[in-house]
DNA sequence: CGCAATATGCAAATCAGTTGCATATTTATT
DNA sequence: AATAAATATGCAACTGATTTGCATATTGCG
């Protein structure tokens, strides 16, 4: 696989990088307009694929991705539906989980509950 | 809202129940092809609301859901596909995450990695 | 520059999940 | 047990997200 270095495959890129938090495939299009809906999907699998991106996936109808800083985690406001990041200690939650027949790549903690905002 | 008991629905419902982890709405219909796939999603929304079974996304196509026994987490293995079940100290990892602004109502741990049939 | 590989756009398809509506089943009430 | 109101089901048709096929355009190497 050979990968070419487009100026819309970077225009993406870069839209997910200076966003802060979570983008839909729809919400690049709108930013991106001139760029189709396709090439943004196809991108974006590829980016994910690399690694470059993550790809989260809450329940809600469309995929969410986001530019992969450094790892964190999720919390979905219930009441507003806002993504909250947050880190935490991976290596102590992994020991927690006690998974000893299982080679652990990647921990996601998923958090639904209310925002100080909505309550 | 007044629910009622009906056989399709305690068929359902009992599928999930006897069955061990998880099932997308589609395996459901080809276990119980004699229920329309219009009846099952419905009856799968309403067993979510009424949290007598759980959905669980895990980023694939469809989305899954279980049974609701105890609550638990969720390893996929990246190789086999397989859906590992697993309990942690949810309390413990609650004080790890810090979310101090945040009413944290549930917490979701899913695990990405190989199994141990796979390495 | 010229060519091969890869990317893009458009149209059309697919796939999961939802909705409208007519009919059937359940449950509370006689 | 019969009736009526409420709720559930099936079918067809729809929606919205994502994917695929194919012709054309762009990129990167020699």
């Amino acid at each position: 696989m050979n990968l070419k270095l487009t100026k819309k495959r970077q225009i993406i890129l870069n839209t997910l990088k200076s966003h802060d938090g979570t983008l839909s495939a729809n919400d690049i299009h709108k930013l991106l307009p001139e760029i189709d809906i396709v090439t943004i999907y196809r991108n974006l699998d590829l980016f994910t694929k690399e690694k470059i991106i993550k790809q989260i996936n809450l329940g809600t109808n469309e995929a969410q991705y986001e530019y992969q800083q450094q790892p964190h985690h999720h919390a979905l406001c219930s009441s507003c539906e806002k993504v909250i990041h947050f880190t935490a200690p991976d290596e102590k939650i992994r020991e927690l989980l006690g998974l000893k027949d299982f080679q652990v790549d990647e921990i996601e903690v998923t958090v639904k509950g209310i925002c100080s905002k909505s309550h």
